[in-house]
Order: structure tokens, then C-alpha cells, then sequence
DNA sequence: TCCGTGGGTTTGAACGTTCAAAGAGAAATA
DNA sequence: TATTTCTCTTTGAACGTTCAAACCCACGGA
């Protein structure tokens, strides 16, 4: 095992006493220029790493950050919140800080992992994902005073936001592809999304609506609500595809929707399969940017993931520091960071 | 914030000594009944956790695993780690355990961050993944007396594994694929593999090679190697199916090889496309199981990553928990595990 | 000469837990 | 009765750090 350095042995090793290491490593400007560097030296020499477990207990600040893995659902969107937490993980070391991990099956089971987590290893702070109406872990959170924020809006609150967030334009993100796809001569373009009530899918499902309104088309009619999985999007898009005036490109909330109407538009087996049908295929563009999508080649939203990341460190570091401010500062009360996802162009759109 | 709750809280409210809290909550035995269930009661109402940083100070265990998460190479196969390491968290806090997150870019960082760690948090164990040939991390590890568990076998280490792991068999795996390819019919079964000395990979090319000689089958000439892409797997895989005799069935050591493969197989752009030679299409098997090989329809070996997870805890725990046995005990001197991947059936084979 | 000031440093205590050892009774033994 | 043994419980110290306060000393002003 390795000899464990204290600041003690450091101390000892500069001709000077503990608190004097403990200023140069936290507050360097208190101590002369000449000490400082013999302190830093002896740091250097004897290998010295301040013992977090010893800071925490004084200071109460852990420098950790916890955030939920997801179990991957259907295995294609899954890949986005890894990608996000890799990123996270990033931007937190960059920051001094360290990613802690916990699973949990629902809210109330998270909540459950919160206390445990407060009451053992005392995170500084939450990272959420997959916020939704009603939700009430940040309740919860905001109830216990505790610092976080959220990747995903505060859907459905009415007052301003109630805390931190950082999210990706969704509405933004479905409005460019229907741009697009109208862009290419397209003018019966369907939506296909999840029931109403879900924010992302709704926000997702208005930029289309709107972008179409526009440009003078009546979305009514043009849109299939459905659960998030690949034979779903098939389903509901060959609905889409059969009907009296039939849409020539989807938009899609997801890539796994998009994968399923992909189907819809390719399999042979459809009611009304393509070759039926003269002219162009139908163009489908999906949602995430997952692998998958790049394997089979379908046009997609791709979410900033990194830039999320990292935006919810600073955002995080900032309330951390914020604490020392003026508490009554009201400037900036709950920042946010809305990031615009772009399209990557495939065969498919 | 919450109002913390210390052992003496909870003393002072059951009427007993610091030490007879801590007692019940580490060594219940020597307590008696009676007084064990005052203190339970007592815990219970206050709502009272064990302070880690605390406990960590005083006995030297943080209850931390550290592992590495990784930037998703080419985003297919990185799926694999993701949920690897969703599982390791279910196990890890099953156990008792948090996992605590880490990047590096290469082996040399990977170690720095070691360092890192084990001054500032220290981590009662690693858990490593891709091990390789002359791999430093684990010898680092080894050389500070570290307890840790390799998700990977420690390749070319002549005398005996000198540390636990757990690995997924992938000689087997490719065994299997090609024995099912025999039984289909085939004879001629071409490998994609990576170039030699990867030991993963030298591994998979090994089960096909000599699945394929026991069923008097020479398998000289029918195997490519090349990166892990699916650009480089088409180029390859094309490569293999215009020679003069071409494979008529593929075993792929990756899902992005075999992807390539696939579309070198059914693209009408290859040199000799499919329709013109008679007969079936070629079959192509992959490796991982990965979310693209599900939505693109490809057979490929499924590795039991939960179980495989799991497995990780189990060693950690006994060598964590071992430190109190009998130093000498030499039963069991590096545990290790091999799991067998399974064979999932979809349209390419 | 004395006092106040201020930069730079040290001292003692505290964070919450567990280890090691000591203490308090009651029961068993001499 | 005195002594040992045993079970259960308490006391003091320690882990490594930082906070709060005290200390030291050189300097400038009265």
C-alpha cells in the first residue's frame, strides 16, 4: 500500500505549520511569496493530495456530483444520455469535481436514493435528466435547499423556472426539418410523436406544427401519436402513409420512430407500398442522432451533448460559489441554457 | 437544508454511548437485544445515516468503485460499456457500494487519474476494462497492492492470472456462430477481424478457425483484417467475397464489421454483386449484440454484460472483505470468471 | 517610549466516526 | 467474603483537514 501523505508531513517537511500548507492549497494569496513556494516545492516532493474525506468533514463539501444511469430502454435512444454523461463526467473533473452514480426504477424510488445519498456521501449537488410534468423530484430537491440542475426543462410550470436547467430546443430541432423537407418541394409532411401530455413530445410535435402553418399548410390530420418503439413507428406511419391524401415525409420524434416508419416506407408489405405509389420516396427524418440512425442512414437531430454537459457544470459551479456571494443577489435567480440541436443529412431526408 | 443527524444525536435520544450506536450498526452481536432495539428505534425515528466522510477518515474505506467511462469510438460498439457499466451500478449498490466516474485518454492518463483518485478519494477498488497485451494499468495497480477487477482477461501473462477478472468468452462465441453456419449448409465461412496481437481479437478469429478445421474445413485465405469501421468492414469484407473462391457466410468480430460486410454484401456497387453469382445470400454474423444489429436485422453473439457486472462485484467484494482473513490463505489466490455470449438470430444469418 | 496597525504565521478546536482500552455489574469460582 | 470471569457498555483518542482566534514582529505615528 501507499505511504499516505498528510499535511502534517508536508508542514513538517517545509519548516512550517499545518495551516500554512492548508492557506497555500486554499487561499495562496494570505501567505508570503517565499513560503508559498517552499510549501508548493515540499507538496511537489513528498507527492501530497489533500484527503478529501478530511476536507468534507470540515468544510461539508464533498466535490461530488450525482447523477442517474438510465437502464437503456429500447436500446437505440439509450445511447444519449451515455453520451451526455460521458460529457458530464468531463466537465466535472475540468471543474474538480467527480460523477457518483446511482440507478433507480421511478421517481419515488430516486427520491428514496436522494436521502440516501445526502445522508452518506453528501453530494454538493443533483444532475437530473429526463425531467416531465409534475415532477417531483425537483420538489423535492427545492424543498431540501439542495443545488441542481436539469437537463430537461421544468415542464409545465407556470411562474418562471424554479430552478437551473439546461435542455436542447426540441421545437427548434423539428421546425429546421420541416424546413427542410419544405425546402425540398415537400408539402404534405406528417409528424409522427408520442401522446400529448409528455413536454419533450409536445414541444417536439409544435415546431413542426408550426413551421408547416407557415408555409400555408394545415397540419390537422397530419400527425400519429404513438409509445416509443420501432414497431409502433411502423404502425402508425403505414396509418399515415394509408390515408385519403397520403403524406410524403415524417418527421419524427425519436430515431426509434423514425427507424419504424422507415420500414412503413421500405417493406414491400405495406398496403400502399411505394412502387404503387409514382414518385419520390418518402422522405422520414428522425430524432438524436443515435448510432443507429447513422447505420441505417436517416436524416436526424443531433443534441449538442457535450455542450449540455458542460453547460450544466457551470451552471452548477455557479450556485455552488454562488453560496459565498451576497445571498440576496438577485441577479440571474435561475439561469438556464437552451442549446439548438442541427441536422445531419442522410439518405433518408 | 436538512438537519444532520450525527451517532450522538442518536445516542443521547436512546440514552446510550456513541459507541453502543455505532456497535449496533457494526457489530450487532455484541450488543445486547434489548438495548439493540432501543437503538434501531432510535435510528429509525431520527431518520439517522452513517457520514461516510467520517467513517472513511476513521477506517481507511471510502465504499468507492472507480471505473472509467469511455468516448464512444464509433458509437456502435460503445454501447456494450454503457450498459456494462449500468449494471455494475445495480450490483455495486446492492453491495453496499457507489461508482464513481472517471475519463482518460490512454493508459499513461488512465494512471495519472489513479493517482488522482486514490489521494483525493480514495477508491476501495478499480474496476478496468479493455485490458490488452502489456497492459500497465493492472501492473501499476498490482505494484501499489490496489484491489481491483479487470472486465477483460490479462492477455499474453504467461504464469497464471495475476489479478481477478471477469471475461466473456469469444473464442466460444465465434465457435458457435460458425458451427450454426455449418449446420445452415455452409462450407466456405470467411472472418472479419481486427489485426493480430488484440487478444479479444486473436481470441474471436481463434473459435472460428478452429470450428472450421474440426469440420475439416481450411480456413487459410478466409479471413481479412483490418480496423474496427464499418467502412473498413465493407472494403474488407468485398475484399473476401471477390476472391477466387468466395465465402459464402461471414463471422464478423465486431456489429460495425459486420454492418460493413452487409452492405458490402448487398450493395449493388461491389465488384460482384450478389445477384450475379447464384444461390443464397452471403450470411454475416456480428459481435455485441449492439442496438444497431437489432434495428439493422444482423445475427450477432450477445454478451451477458449484467451478469458479467455483477460477476465484477462479487470478486471485488471477496477480495475487499478477504483483507481480514487470513493473509495467507492461499485458496482461491485470483478468481476470475468466463461467461458465455449466446447466438441472437435475426434475418442476415 | 509607547501604542496601534497590519502582514504573516501558529495554536487549539472541531467535523462524525470507530478503535482500543477501560469500566461496571452480575454471575461463577475459590 | 474475596476473586475471577464474563457480558455489556462507556471513555478517550485518533483519522486529516480547516475555521476562528491568538500570536509575533516590524513599522509608523504620537
Amino acid at each position: 500500500m501507499a505511504e499516505k501523505v498528510t499535511i502534517a508531513d508536508v508542514a513538517r517537511h517545509a519548516g512550517v505549520s499545518r495551516q500554512t500548507v492548508s492557506n497555500v492549497l486554499n487561499t495562496p494569496e494570505v501567505v508570503r511569496e517565499e513560503t508559498r513556494q517552499r510549501v508548493l516545492d515540499a507538496v511537489e516532493e513528498l507527492g501530497y493530495r489533500v484527503n478529501q474525506a478530511a476536507r468534507q468533514m470540515r468544510t461539508g463539501r464533498s466535490r461530488l456530483i450525482a447523477t442517474r444511469i438510465e437502464p437503456d430502454r429500447d436500446g437505440i435512444n439509450g445511447s444519449v444520455l451515455d453520451r451526455f454523461l460521458h460529457g458530464l463526467t468531463e466537465s466535472a473533473a475540468r471543474a474538480g469535481y467527480r460523477v457518483l452514480l446511482y440507478t433507480a426504477d421511478d421517481d419515488t424510488a430516486e427520491i428514496a436514493t436522494f436521502e440516501d445519498l445526502l445522508g452518506a456521501y453528501e453530494p454538493d449537488a443533483f444532475v437530473l435528466t429526463g425531467t416531465h410534468h409534475g415532477d417531483i423530484r425537483t420538489s423535492w430537491l427545492l424543498g431540501r435547499g439542495m443545488p441542481f440542475v436539469t437537463f430537461g426543462r421544468p415542464w409545465g410550470v407556470p411562474d418562471g423556472a424554479p430552478h437551473a436547467w439546461v435542455d436542447v430546443d426540441g421545437a427548434a430541432g423539428t421546425a429546421a426539418a420541416t424546413r427542410h423537407l419544405l425546402d425540398t418541394g415537400h408539402r404534405r409532411i406528417g409528424f409522427l410523436g408520442w401522446p400529448a401530455g409528455s413536454g419533450v413530445g409536445d414541444d417536439r410535435r409544435e415546431g413542426w406544427a408550426r413551421t408547416l402553418r407557415a408555409a400555408g399548410v394545415d397540419p390537422a390530420g397530419l400527425d400519429r401519436a404513438t409509445s416509443d418503439g420501432v414497431d409502433d413507428g411502423e404502425t402508425a406511419a403505414r396509418d399515415l402513409l394509408e390515408s385519403g391524401d397520403p403524406a410524403t415525409a415524417l418527421v419524427c420524434a425519436s430515431d426509434s420512430l423514425a427507424l419504424g416508419a422507415l420500414h412503413a416506407v421500405r417493406s414491400p408489405g405495406a398496403a400502399v407500398p411505394s412502387e404503387d405509389r409514382a414518385g419520390p420516396p418518402v422522405a422520414v427524418i428522425g430524432f438524436d442522432d443515435t448510432p443507429v440512425a447513422k447505420a441505417v442512414g436517416i436524416t436526424s437531430l443531433s443534441q449538442p451533448l457535450a455542450e449540455a454537459a458542460t453547460s450544466c457544470v457551470t451552471l452548477l459551479t455557479r450556485l455552488l460559489d454562488g453560496d459565498n456571494r451576497t445571498p440576496g443577489s438577485s441577479g440571474d435567480p435561475h439561469p438556464h441554457v437552451l442549446l439548438q440541436p442541427s441536422l445531419v443529412r442522410r439518405r433518408s431526408g
